[in-house]
DNA sequence: CTGTTAGCGCCTTCAG
DNA sequence: CTGAAGGCGCTAACAG
């Protein structure tokens, strides 16, 4: 009834659990004879390594764990999705805990990982970084993705946010635009203040005045902050959201105003999801490559792991930034409407 | 250097394992100084419980894993955040594994499992899921979404797809549309050949001649078909595709060629993911509530792994059907273009 | 090459 | 109420 453990190999082949273990594991040599007895019952009992107790004694998981704010909207699927790929090459297992709004909860999060992974990345853009990493420096091979300044010194990828929205206010300027409005995101949104800064810092070095609505990421917010925009008679020439999801959001409200994109005002984004591309007009957006840098955070982790095991490995403390870089699109009015991108 | 474990925290206590166990559990009597020693204990050790070890003698990991083939798409993202939701929803954590192209690649990542988890859902739409859920029924408690008809006694969720392509096939027949094209999904998917089945039937029924192109439930798939109907000079007045990113690539398809959607083809998705809704012209699906579905999904394995160490507890064995819903939108010519959907 | 034995870190009877 | 001891299933020395 009970699933065989490998005592009941062990016995039903008759030789000892060492050397069950041994031709299991493929570590320690074993004669032909005593292999074969082992496979046999091994297929016969249906034996599967308990993979929890083998944890236990080699401590090693071969599981990692993502920490995320949310599940929610198509760039943590694909960063996930890019995450997943490299786990799997290097033979390692996901498990994903999301939905950590405030820090504790998220310390909570981080906690209940200890003896269940090997190594952890952590996206927690709500809360500074740096008192969580403190908690277990040392302790686990972390990866840090805050979208916070202060992860220099610990490993770490951040996406050059400042640089990508001073990029997509130039890029406005350079077009004309004049009037062009910043939809923020969260407030306490580490990656989102850094994008308005960036906004901030291009229109006051233009010599323009910045106007900012309030957003939440979320393509609902963009559509709102939008509508409200035209109702207070608002009549900017230029969007510039910072995300894409708010920018798409902005697309539909002026749709639904009779507002033209990009004839009477411009629309940009910032991540590139994949539907950046496939709403009409298609989207101008900062291109981050978020499976990519998924699967880059997944190798690195892979490495600290093997480091973190390996006295004499060099320690990467690396800060990566990511640099996205502008996709010009329908959106701003210049790129064809179907510009092979279609696939 | 390394963590304290609860040796150490008793030690330093002035208590025995058990105590400290008993605190940090809650299970058991404790005298109020003796908690307190503990609880000092653990917090100057800053000891986290090993939640491996604990597994290994309790016999609960707390975490379920999914199977499934791809995390390509929206469909699969929207999946999983539903279960995230129900999994955190019943303090359950959450593996992910997927890409599993062939039998035998789900079959070792289900076997990998063992000892990881304490249940399973299983998608595995390519291959015949008895054989899957043989090697494991009454071992662990798995819930099945294969889209195979042979779940049935068997703990499952299916959708019915047959009935979904009917309804799509009647809806644009109702219109008007006579020359209904099918792009089908990948061939060995069990899915994709229930909505075929269905459009044949439908299509048959109306004693109309069925027209089959392949796709393989991509963006770029619909796309080609699509591309490869206008070369061939086929000119449907309509499009059934099996999946709606595959519809997707149809419109976009359409929309290259000068093909005016809906005026000239009318284009039924299946899914309603929420790109669905974002296209212009939106599209008209079947709409399948993905994420509730997960967390449905997810809420029955919870009542299943409960269930499986209660002795007296009824079986749940039902194979549940979805009953995808038409959603009318512009790209079959009915829908007002902005019918406030756009949040 | 093989078997014996001691843990991995924790929970949980069972006496006291 | 508390402590001692056994065991969860497996791996890894260490002898033989």
């Amino acid at each position: 009834m009970k699933p065989a453990t490998i005592r009941d190999v062990a016995e039903r082949a008759q030789v000892s659990v060492a050397s069950v273990s041994r031709v299991l594991t493929g570590a320690g040599a074993v004669t032909e004879p005593t292999r074969l007895k082992v496979l046999e019952a091994v297929e016969a009992l249906a034996y599967v390594p308990h993979s929890g107790a083998r944890s236990l004694s080699t401590s090693r998981t071969d599981t990692v764990g993502v920490i995320l704010p949310d599940l929610f909207g198509e760039f943590f699927s694909e960063l996930i999705r890019g995450m997943d790929v490299a786990a799997r090459a290097n033979g390692l297992h996901l498990i994903v805990s999301s939905s950590h709004d405030d820090a504790s909860e998220a310390a909570a999060a981080i906690r209940s990982m200890r003896g269940r992974v090997d190594g952890l990345i952590v996206l927690s853009p709500h809360l500074d970084s740096a008192h969580l990493a403190q908690s277990l420096v040392g302790r686990l091979p972390v990866l840090l993705m805050n979208g916070g300044a202060n992860d220099a010194g610990r490993p770490s990828m951040v996406v050059d946010n400042v640089g990508g929205a001073v990029a997509a206010v130039e890029h406005l300027l350079a077009q004309g635009r004049e009037r062009i409005v910043h939809i923020g995101g969260p407030s306490g949104n580490l990656e989102a203040r850094e994008r308005q800064a960036g906004y901030v810092q291009a229109m006051t070095a233009a010599g323009r005045e910045p106007t900012i609505v309030a957003g939440a990421f979320t393509q609902a917010s963009g559509h709102d902050a939008t509508k409200a925009l035209l109702a207070e008679g608002v009549r900017p020439d230029a969007i510039f959201a910072a995300n894409d999801m708010m920018a798409v959001g902005a697309l539909l409200a002026f749709q639904d105003a009779g507002v033209r994109c990009p004839e009477d005002v411009a629309v940009v984004g910032f991540d590139d999801v994949p539907i950046a591309a496939l709403v009409r007009p298609a989207l101008t957006t900062l291109r981050v490559e978020i499976a990519e840098t998924g699967r880059r955070a997944m190798d690195r982790l892979a490495a600290l792991i093997a480091a973190f095991n390996d006295p004499e490995a060099a320690p990467d403390a690396a800060c990566e930034t990511i640099r996205p870089q502008l996709v010009v699109r329908q959106s701003c009015g210049r790129a064809h409407p179907f510009n092979g991108e279609t696939q």
